[in-house]
DNA sequence: TATGAATGAGTCTTCATTCAT
DNA sequence: TATGAATGAAGACTCATTCAT
């Protein structure tokens, strides 16, 4: 049933109509608001789910001593979110763009989600500043820049290329990883 | 006319009716259909201006001797662009958010002029490369991450903080500007 | 339903507005859209209705030995005709005045109609010349003016007098019919 | 001014809006409404010319001794009314088929003028009957027929043929004539 | 006498939602 | 649990008409 909000993810919000869903689906209208009180429901619904995900997916920075190096975790973060997304791209549209201008209660959901992303970056960084490894920075300024540029990279891998289109996501990863780490790490300091 | 406008920031494409819009303005239904075609050309006509203004404010790096430093340049460039954005405020939460899913050809315009923007980014960098300042890296990877942490550094800036706010923008362009540098160019190389 | 198209028939196409429609059957907006696309639609499928009935009432004359004789034959046609128009006044209104200057289409639709109308008639004429009872004449104007002739003599009967208008259907056919027959036919001949 | 009414000729009174009266009459939107009070104002004012040339062109049957033939004078009333609605082939169109519907007003001055035209037929017939010429018949019913079948046969003359095709509008009248006449004559007698 | 910008009532059409079966 | 016919509020757009200049 939810496969057919790929529809959301192809038209977006306003385009999809209650009749696009259930015609996709195979049901009854009745048997929509069954299941779901409105169109708005099913949609939040869906978002919900990518963005629990994606919560999921993200794990903050473990400095313990017997964790990986930090390089290898928020690779390992970066790989995670983009075959996430990959997998669901059709949700991905929705996230980056269909679910603007809906209502502002489901602007505040998201832009809440964004907030607690720039926010774990963040932490990262401010991390990073106690251990005497990134340079002094408007962290939050930087930590917008760094998931504004993680959203921008992503749309454009995952949406502007085909679905089967071949990428080095090791490669990719790594580009954005070093484009941030450089910019922002203390002069001579690498991660290990 | 075109400040009753304003209410497509506020409230999105969908969500503005011409009926909100006439009487914002103050004029009746045929007046506004005597200036515009549809709903759609107003809006259409909107983004437009914006466009055009923000292509006039962005400039290409000059490299001639004359020419003032590249990190000036750039710095101005953003000093325009957050200038002409904040007067516009309204504007550019269509460009942010509200212009998606309208239309298979306003996305592509729209498309198209952020392919412009990463296209000029990317073209600096490859000039830094030319001249040995810029490190070896995914050009196209970088542009598209330059582009969207300027997109999100700005829409918080002007969107999620009232219009009064105060802001050091010559801190935040620098602190911009420093991301990025740093993150490309070669080691032990500094703009001048 | 589709006798709330009576309204078509007696205010005509412009003046007759979805609303009058929707209050006059009884049902909802949505329901109409429902079961016709749109206004024109359900114009269309009244009109189609009748010429098809039409079309059928009307039969070629068969000169078979074992048929009735060309003149009970045509008498026949006329009277299905006047019975059916009868019944479907409403219809007829559209059919003679209603439908004009709506569409080319549907102008073609209606005219197309009549030219079969009148090939019909130009048959009987041919027939009746090969048989050597009709006297040389334009075979295409005299049915033109049979027709024509026809749907005047219609117009009166049915739109012109209230519903309920006693008439002798038998001596207005009759009438009809001698003066198309003396007209046409050679002299001295005379229908069976 | 009036030429511009070819449009509603062309396009019916309902598809003609005043935007293209003005257009193709080069005048602006007020100096229609200097000169006409509304948009039915000029129509009518059109058809009312029309009827009133018509009502010219048509002469009663003189049976004055001095008075050429009667046959004569009806092919003449044929010849002036072809002629005259062949120079305002859009009057025509207006007068056949864009008139009805329009209001009851409107439908009254149209059925009047029929009536008038009918009753002058049939007040010749009657004439025909006193004579001894014509047959007994339903005067009313034969002179709807002949109205009727002269509309028609119009109709298909003027609108159905482009402007310039060649046509023997003396033959035409002849077979009209002729038909009727047959149609109408008591046996053996015959028109002048 | 001519203009044309402004008007707003009127119309068609869409679509999310309900509810009796 | 499923259906889908019915609903009607809401919205975009048209166009005859007015009136200040």
């Amino acid at each position: 049933m939810r496969e057919a909000a790929r529809l959301f993810g192809d038209k977006g919000y306003h385009a999809t109509s209650i009749a696009d869903i259930i015609q996709s689906a195979g049901i009854a209208r009745g048997t929509f608001y069954l299941y779901f009180d409105n169109k708005r429901a099913i949609f939040e619904e869906l978002v919900d789910l990518l963005l629990d995900r994606l919560d999921h997916a993200i794990r903050l920075v473990d400095t313990g001593p017997e964790a990986p190096s930090a390089r290898r975790q928020l690779l390992d973060n970066l790989h995670r979110v983009i075959e996430l997304l990959d997998e669901e791209r059709s949700l991905l549209a929705i996230l980056l763009e269909g679910a603007v201008g809906l209502d502002r209660d489901f602007d505040d959901k998201l832009a809440e989600f964004y907030d607690r992303m720039a926010r774990a970056i963040e932490s990262s960084l401010i991390l990073g500043l106690e251990f005497g490894m990134v340079r002094p920075c408007q962290t939050r300024v930087v930590s917008l820049a760094v998931l504004g540029g993680l959203k921008e990279v992503l749309h454009d891998l995952l949406l502007r290329t085909g679905p089967g289109a071949p990428r080095d996501v090791e490669a990719l990863a790594s580009s954005i990883l070093d484009l941030y780490t450089r910019g922002v790490l203390v002069e001579g300091v690498s991660f290990a």
